[in-house]
DNA sequence: CTTATTTCCTACTGATTTGCTCGGCTTTCT
DNA sequence: AGAAAGCCGAGCAAATCAGTAGGAAATAAG
């Protein structure tokens, strides 16, 4: 039940994105270094977000990549969905095109799945790239507290 | 965010021994023919549940495996933590020790990942093995109802 | 006492996935 | 022209997965 680092690199490169959504194309080698990525590994990452739509993409210098859409539009689930495949702890209960079992009507672990996997998706697909800027911001401001 | 087959086999072979639960030790090679599970491969996984106190063995001829508690005090959250480690879909959110991470206290991706845990632990924490019982008979009954 | 049944244990293995690295090509701004 | 970027494909070491293989030890039944 783990993620791999290709879901976890891609959510926090789309955040990068996201917080310097409005300033023109971002270089990939300042979101690598910003996040501790190896921008050449980054850089297979991002080809499958832009491929799927999600980020855009400007060539030559002063070159780099855009959000697709505004932060409010783009979910983790989306993010995670193009990176590590439909949201499904066993194929059987794939969302897109589930295995076929020629017992599933019987068989009662396949219902289990089924409820883990509408509660990942659940949450994933509940929290957009704005709801993490905001997150961010509270953060920032309880620690400016912190310092009064 | 894919479970692996020790997760899956492991609760179908403690949804086995539920469903026996009461008739005395039943054996390994009951078990994996009924779920369709290489023997030698679920003998591994049993080890471990053993190990873990989730099953006793009963050696010798005759012998077998029988749950250790009963059924409505086994939750499937048990089998997936012995089987699989600790529910966390990245180490930094791990439930028992937590993989130090310099910068937790403003990583917003981390909390992200903390409600998956937390949404993925509850449903598997709110499953008993009872509960599956219940489910196979009610499904049983519909099966038959649509035969009349 | 012997034999069949069953658990217990250790080691090995082929296939796949992960998490990269390397090298070079193309586009575009200055 | 040259530097700064994206684009692309190949390769690779390590880990994990999903088993196999083979036998030793325990116990019930005959």
């Amino acid at each position: 039940m783990k993620l791999s680092t290709k879901g976890r690199y891609g959510v926090k490169a789309m955040f990068d994105l996201a917080q310097n959504y409005g300033s023109g194309p971002i270089p990939l080698n300042n979101i690598a270094r910003r996040n501790n990525i190896s921008e050449h590994y980054l850089e297979q990452l991002i080809a499958v977000l832009r491929k799927a739509g999600l980020v855009k993409s400007v060539r030559g210098a002063q070159g780099g990549y855009i959000l697709s859409k505004s932060p409010e539009t783009i979910t983790v689930g989306d993010i995670i969905r193009v990176l590590e495949g439909p949201i499904a702890p066993v194929d059987c209960v794939n969302e897109d095109e589930p295995e076929h079992c020629e017992n599933a009507d019987f068989c009662i672990t396949r219902n289990i799945w089924a409820k883990v996997r509408d509660s990942v998706a659940q949450v994933l697909d509940s929290i957009t790239l704005k709801d993490m800027l905001e997150e961010s911001k509270n953060l920032q401001e309880q620690s400016y507290m912190y310092y009064i």
